[in-house]
RNA sequence: GCUCCGAUAGUGUAGCACGGCCAAUCAUGCAGGACUCUCACUCCUGCGACUGGGGUUCGAAUCCCCAUCGGAGCACCA
């Protein structure tokens, strides 16, 4: 048969040769008209994230589930993004919620809830609904409680080691088949606090034979006799359930339709699964991402940047080497530009390792038409102008964009960057940018005598063209990733507070206070 | 040890469910050029990839198998 149907294919397609792609478009014209608007609009390729699976008429509901137990950063903020943007897209409900039930490895931080949900806000990801954990505790322990009576779900008494043995030899332990009227009198001794932590724990009943290991009757409550941070929880509950079963209760109480989160939760779905066939609920529908890694920060863990800020070694959560969304907003790093960010990246379920200057370039076309432009030199060394007459220049705060101008008096000296400086040499000519033009006359000191205001004598004698400030400039300090630049300043950008502006032939920069000495984080180039 | 994922230019990403419209999309990066009184912006040009090997097929980035590499789970962490 395909022998057959082989050299019939091999002269079709030779006769589809034969003619060019215009003869052909006017045949189908001929034959059939209707198909000519989809041969001109197949193939625009898919702005944005990949279609979601949604039924008809269906409102999706998503959420962003963190820790609290430090400030988001980058990588949380890929949740928050992509999960808001998919219910903006579809309409429905957006949910943040608190996963803070570990008050002991995991300790949640008691100001961290309110960043995430301003860093939220921020992000234009307000959530429709805020869910704590921790205030649905017995909740989670009235579905215990149905579970083993059941026969779903033991209090297990072994050591770690022990039961790790029992699990890899596909073995049920000593407390796995007891009667349910027995687990729940030992659950009851569990939340009276009669039981030790390590002691016991609450496990769902799976398969213990299962091939994958990672699926055999897992924890899902664990004695942890530690106050919570939150004062309206403290010492209530000395039994805590564990990620698999709180977020398998919550995915289904709240009503979420997808989820989309990291795919080390992968197995968390097979395992949450026989909770949800126990109780007869649908699992929602699942999208996995990679790890997110950036080229800029090396591995960080939320507990170890808190041990280095205690420590002095950071500023703070702020502190602009860090990948702290808190950051990025004082560095002047737009909201609308991690959204896209983001968006871009999609939901490959590969690791990537991606550098900032995507996420730079995107910030960088938003903020250059709004920010205004100043002189800042930075390891500034004097040059003096020995024919200089006293003169007011009126520098455009835009290149390109009507917005006015600056005002700058300019007397016998000015600054100039040691890093422009020292290409100089005795009958060096130069440009000072929006000034006038100049001609070394000597080194030590440096000193100048001017030759004209020409900008055409500029271009055709190819002269450098740098930037400076005045000596009544105003001390910067610029605190970027790289280290801090200090140096001398326009006046005029003290009444920049708040804003990105662009130091020229350095960068932009957000401006962060002006009491005092002009304060300023580093954006980007 | 057992199990589960993934692999397209330097970096990300589209295409893969349904094999031919793919000598492979877009962005970023890099190189060159135009514009510019900034090393910014804008514009133009160029560079650069289907991990390897088998198989199925007239035809494979796309389907199957193996290998390699990378990641993850097997917690009384989230």
């Amino acid at each position: 048969m395909a022998k057959e149907v082989g050299p019939v294919i091999q002269e079709i397609l030779a006769e589809v040769a034969r003619k060019t792609p215009e003869e052909w478009q006017a045949r189908l014209e001929a034959i059939a008209p209707e198909l000519i608007e989809e041969l001109n609009t197949k193939k625009e390729p898919d702005k944005g994230l990949k279609a979601l699976d949604v039924e008809e008429g269906q409102q999706v509901v998503m959420r962003f589930a963190p820790n609290p137990n430090g400030p988001p950063t980058l990588g949380s903020t890929r949740g928050i993004v992509v999960n808001s943007e998919y219910v903006k897209k579809y309409g429905g409900k957006f949910i943040i919620r608190f996963d803070d039930t570990d008050p002991q490895t995991k300790r949640p931080m008691l100001e961290a809830y309110d960043w995430y949900v301003d860093d939220c806000k921020w992000l234009g990801a307000d959530p429709d609904e805020i869910v704590i954990a921790s205030d649905r505790i017995p909740m989670y322990y009235d579905y215990a409680r149905k579970l083993i009576e059941m026969g779903k779900a033991y209090v297990c008494f072994c050591d770690g080691a022990d039961f790790k043995k029992f699990k890899d030899a596909k073995e049920a332990c000593p407390h796995r088949d007891v009667s349910p009227e027995e687990n729940l009198m030992h659950w009851d001794k569990m939340l009276a606090g009669e039981y030790e932590e390590k002691s016991a724990v609450l496990r769902i009943k799976t398969d213990i034979t299962h091939k994958d290991p990672a699926l055999r009757d897992f924890g899902a409550f664990r004695i942890v006799k530690v106050p919570h941070p939150r004062p309206e929880v403290d010492d209530k509950y000395c039994v805590w359930p564990l990620l698999d079963f709180e977020g398998a209760i919550e995915d289904h109480e709240l009503g979420m339709t997808h989820i989309i989160r990291g795919k080390d939760l992968m197995d968390s779905e097979k395992r949450q699964t026989y909770i949800y066939n126990y109780l007869g609920w649908k699992y929602p529908k699942t999208t996995h991402w990679g790890r997110v890694k950036m080229h800029e920060f090396g591995k960080f863990s939320t507990s170890a940047l808190r041990k280095a800020i205690e420590d002095g070694e950071y500023s703070g959560w702020d502190d602009p080497r860090l990948p702290t969304l808190r950051a990025m907003r004082r560095r002047g790093i737009l909201p609308e530009a991690i959204r896209k960010f983001f968006i871009e990246m999609g939901v490959g379920e590969t690791d990537i390792s991606i550098s900032m200057d995507t996420l730079y370039a995107e910030n960088r076309k938003l903020i250059d038409p709004v920010a205004n432009r100043y002189f800042f030199v930075w390891d500034p060394v004097e040059i003096e102008i020995t024919d200089a007459e006293p003169c007011t220049v009126n520098p455009s705060l835009h290149p390109t964009e009507d917005r006015g101008c600056r005002e700058i008096d300019v007397a016998d000296k000015v600054y100039i960057c040691s890093e422009d400086a020292e290409k100089l040499q005795v009958g060096s000519k130069l440009r000072l940018k929006d000034l006038f033009n100049l001609e070394v006359i000597s080194m030590e000191p440096l000193q100048a005598k001017h030759i004209g205001d020409s900008i055409e004598s500029v271009k055709k004698e190819k002269m450098r063209i740098i930037h400076w400030a005045p000596m009544d400039g105003v001390p910067v300090r610029v605190l970027s990733p790289d280290g801090e630049f200090t140096g001398i300043g326009e006046k005029q950008v003290t009444t920049e507070l708040d804003k990105i502006v662009q130091f020229e032939r350095f960068g932009f920069c957000r401006i962060d206070s002006v009491d005092g000495d002009v304060v300023a984080y580093y954006t980007h180039k």
